[in-house]
DNA sequence: AAGGAGGGTTTTTTT
DNA sequence: AACCCTCCTT
C-alpha cells in the first residue's frame, strides 16, 4: 500500500483506529510527517503511540522531543508514555511546551546575549503593567494608545522578528508611531530588569540559534526525533525554531487540525499546517477522519458548520455511534438561559445521578460565566471555573508575586511599582511620579535618584524617609531568601507580617467575611510555595516564579487540579481545546458574542472563520449530548438589548 | 498622602 | 453593573 495522501480509513479491528498503511506511516516513519487529525480522532493517542514505538525500536527516550500546547497536555503525555512503556523507560522523553523548552535552553545559554541566566519571566499581568509603565514613561495618554493594544502590537512585531529599533519602518500612522516608541521603551525596561516576556522566550532562543551556531548544533544534536502536537497553532517563531532543530535529520512529525486553529489572534498561522508539504518536501500526509468521540448527530452539525469555511484541508469526520439530537434552545434573556441550563443540569445530577464532572458549560468570553455561577451556587450544584482570571488576577496574588519578584530581582521596577506603597507606607503617587521621571531621565534606579530629589526639595524629607526605609527593608530580606536551604514559606510568612500585609486587606475590605476570604487567598499562595519547596530539588524564589509564570493555574496553585474535581466545568471555548465531555452546553450563540463583535468589526473573512472554528471546537467537545442556546435579549452595560441569533445557528441547521 | 465621593467608560480569546 | 479615574476633603 502506498503512502502519501491516504483515503479515508475504514475502521479496522485495531484499537488505535488506524488502517495498516497509516499505522505503518505513523509508527515507523522517519522524515517529515503530517498527521491531519480531525476532532476526536485520538491524535494524542497517535502521537503517544509513535513515541512509545520509537523507544521500543531503541531510540533513547531523551533523544525525542515532544512539544505540546499546554503543560497539562505535556503531563498527560508523559503519563501515557510511562503507562505504555513502564519500566523499560530508564530516562524520560523531553515533553514540554515550546515556552518551557525555550526556558531550558535559555537558562544555559542566554548569557551569550547579554542577559542574566536568572532572568525573570513576565506573565500576562506583568506585561500589562510594563506596557502601562512604558506608555507613562514616554508620556502617552491612555486614550491615545491602550496598554493592551500596545502589547498586541509588540507581540506582532516580536513574532515577525522586528526589533524595537526597526519597528518605526513598519508603521503607517500616528498610533503606529506611538506603538513603536512604546515598544522601544517597553523592551528597554524589560532589558534593564533582566526580564523576558513570553514572546522573548521564543525570540531569544531563535536569536541564539541564528547567532551562535554552536548553540544550535548542541540542540540539534540533542534530539533525533521531534514531534509537535496542535501544529495548527504554531506561530512564525515556533515554526522557525522547529525548522532549525530538525534541519539535520528532518525527523519531524506534526499533528494537528486546521479546523481547530483558534489562536490566529496570537500569531498562530494556519499556513504552517496548510503548507507543510511545501516547507518539508517529501512529507507524508496521513488523515485521520474517524471520530471516536461524538455521536453522528453531533458530528453532522459540526461538519455542516465547518464546511462554511474556505481556507481548509478538505475533510469530513465520520462518526461511529448514534445518539440523541442536538438541542437548539432560545431563551427570552440571559437570566432565563442561565436558569434553564442550570435547571437541566441540576435535574441530571440529582434525578439521573449523572456525575457533575460529565457536564461542561462552554462560552466565548470571560464575562459570560458569572450568571451561570450564581445559578449553580443557588441550586448547590458543584462547579469549577477553569482558567479565566479567577486566581491569578486577584489583587492579593498579584501583590504577593510582585513582592517575590522584587525580592528575587532588585532590578524589577515594574513589580516594585506595584507594591512600593502596598500597604500604604507614605510613598504617594506624586512622589513616585517624580522619582520615576528622574530615574527614566538619568537611566538610574529610583533608589539612587531619591537623595538628589530630596536635596532639591522635589520630594519631601518625610517621603524620602519612607523610601529609604522600604529600600533598607528589601535589602535586609533579600539575602535571607537567597540563602541556601532557606525555608521559603516561613520566611515569606514572616516577611508579610513585617510589612503588615494583613492591614492592607483589612483596609481594602470592610466586610469581615471578605477579609477572611482574602486572607485565605494569601494562605493559598503560601501553601503553593510550600508545595513547590517540598517537591523541588533546589528551591528558590526565582524557581517558584518561573514555574508559576509558565504553568500558571494548572499545577502550582490549588490542591487538586481543577479539571479533576467532581464538578460541572465552566470554561471558555479556548480553554476547552483538547478536552471532551459527555454533555456539553454551548451558550450565548449570538451575533456579537460568537462570532465576537470584534471579529465582526474586523471585517475580514478570516476573523469570522476563526470564530466559526471556535464554535466547531465547542460542538466537538461533546461526546453524547450537545445543547446549544442563546438569549433573545441580553443585558449590556446595565441595559437590556435585543440580540441577533448567531449566523452559525443557521449554518448548523440549514433546512430551517 | 490618604481616603472617599462622583463621574465616565465599558471592545475576546492565553502559552 | 462594575470598574477605573479624577477631584475633593482631611
Amino acid at each position: 500500500m502506498s503512502h502519501g495522501l491516504t483515503t479515508p480509513p475504514r475502521p479496522t479491528s485495531s484499537a488505535d483506529g488506524l488502517n495498516p498503511a497509516q499505522r505503518d506511516a505513523v509508527i515507523t516513519m522517519r522524515g517529515p510527517l503530517l498527521v491531519l487529525a480531525g476532532a476526536g480522532t485520538g491524535k494524542t493517542r497517535v502521537i503517544t503511540m509513535r513515541m512509545a514505538e520509537l523507544i521500543r525500536q531503541g531510540v533513547p527516550p531523551e533523544r525525542i522531543l515532544s512539544v505540546t500546547f499546554t503543560n497539562k497536555a505535556a503531563k498527560e503525555m508523559q503519563e501515557r508514555t510511562q503507562a505504555i512503556l513502564g519500566r523499560r523507560m530508564k530516562t524520560r522523553p523531553a515533553i514540554s511546551t515550546f515556552h518551557a523548552y525555550c526556558v531550558r535552553v535559555l537558562r544555559d545559554e542566554i548569557e551569550a546575549l547579554g542577559y542574566p541566566s536568572q532572568f525573570v519571566i513576565y506573565d500576562r499581568g506583568d506585561q500589562e503593567s510594563a506596557a502601562r509603565k512604558a506608555l507613562r514613561d514616554i508620556k502617552v495618554p491612555d486614550a491615545a494608545l491602550r496598554p493592551g493594544d500596545l502589547l498586541s502590537q509588540i507581540s506582532r512585531w516580536k513574532t515577525a522578528g522586528v526589533a524595537p529599533d526597526e519597528a518605526s519602518q513598519f508603521i503607517d500612522d500616528d498610533r503606529g508611531y506611538l506603538a513603536a516608541a512604546g515598544y522601544r521603551r517597553y523592551q528597554a525596561s524589560l532589558r534593564a530588569a533582566g526580564s523576558v516576556d513570553f514572546d522573548d522566550l521564543l525570540m531569544l532562543t531563535l536569536r541564539l540559534f541564528d547567532e551562535f551556531p554552536e548553540v544550535l548544533e548542541r540542540q540539534q544534536n540533542r534530539f533525533e526525533h521531534v514531534q509537535i502536537d496542535e501544529y495548527q497553532d504554531t506561530n512564525e517563531l515556533q515554526f522557525r525554531i522547529v525548522a532549525e532543530l530538525v534541519r539535520p535529520h528532518r525527523n519531524l512529525c506534526v499533528v494537528g487540525d486546521d479546523d481547530q486553529s483558534i489562536y490566529g489572534w496570537r500569531g498562530a498561522e494556519i499556513k504552517h499546517i496548510l503548507g507543510f508539504q511545501q516547507q518539508f518536501p517529501g512529507a507524508k500526509v496521513v488523515r485521520l477522519q474517524d471520530n471516536y468521540r461524538c455521536t453522528t448527530q453531533i458530528i453532522d452539525v459540526a461538519n455542516k458548520l465547518v464546511k462554511c469555511n474556505r481556507g481548509r484541508h478538505e475533510k469530513t469526520l465520520i462518526a461511529h455511534k448514534s445518539g440523541s439530537d442536538v438541542l437548539f434552545k432560545p431563551y427570552p434573556d440571559e437570566q432565563a438561559e442561565a436558569e434553564g441550563v442550570v435547571r437541566d443540569i441540576n435535574y441530571l445530577v440529582t434525578q439521573l445521578n449523572i456525575p457533575p464532572a460529565d457536564i461542561a458549560i462552554l462560552f466565548r468570553t470571560n464575562e459570560q460565566p458569572r450568571i451561570f455561577e450564581t445559578e449553580l451556587r443557588r441550586l448547590r450544584v458543584p462547579y469549577t471555573l477553569i482558567g479565566g482570571q479567577s486566581f491569578f488576577d486577584r489583587r492579593e496574588v498579584r501583590d504577593i508575586l510582585a513582592y517575590m519578584k522584587v525580592l528575587s530581582n532588585p532590578q524589577d521596577e515594574v513589580s516594585l511599582l506595584r507594591i512600593i506603597n502596598v500597604p500604604t507606607r507614605g510613598i504617594g503617587d506624586a512622589a513616585m511620579d517624580k522619582l520615576l521621571n528622574e530615574a527614566v531621565k538619568s537611566g538610574r534606579t529610583i533608589w539612587s535618584v531619591a537623595p538628589e530629589l530630596v536635596a532639591t526639595k522635589t520630594i519631601s524629607a518625610k517621603t524620602y524617609g519612607s523610601v529609604q526605609r522600604f529600600h533598607a527593608l528589601l535589602e535586609s530580606w533579600r539575602p535571607r531568601f537567597a540563602e541556601k536551604g532557606a525555608m521559603l514559606v516561613d520566611l515569606f510568612r514572616q516577611f508579610l507580617k513585617e510589612i503588615d500585609y494583613d492591614s492592607e486587606i483589612e483596609k481594602q475590605y470592610a466586610d469581615q467575611q471578605q477579609q477572611v476570604a482574602r486572607k485565605a487567598v494569601v494562605e493559598e499562595c503560601l501553601s503553593a510555595v510550600k508545595e513547590y519547596q517540598s517537591r523541588s530539588l533546589r528551591p528558590s524564589l526565582g524557581g517558584f516564579l518561573e514555574e508559576t509564570a509558565l504553568t500558571g493555574k494548572d499545577d502550582s496553585f490549588g490542591e487538586n487540579p481543577e479539571l479533576e474535581r467532581p464538578a460541572v466545568k465552566l470554561m471558555t471555548l479556548h480553554s476547552a481545546k483538547g478536552l471532551e465531555f459527555p454533555r456539553v452546553y454551548l451558550v450565548g450563540l449570538e451575533e456579537g458574542i460568537l462570532p465576537h463583535q470584534r471579529s465582526i468589526d474586523g471585517g475580514t473573512t478570516e476573523g469570522i472563520e476563526e470564530e466559526r472554528r471556535l464554535a466547531y471546537v465547542g460542538a466537538t467537545r461533546a461526546r453524547d449530548f450537545l445543547t446549544i442556546s442563546w438569549a433573545q435579549v441580553r443585558l449590556k452595560w446595565g441595559k437590556m438589548k435585543p440580540t441577533i441569533p448567531s449566523r452559525f445557528l443557521a449554518e448548523m441547521q440549514p433546512e430551517e
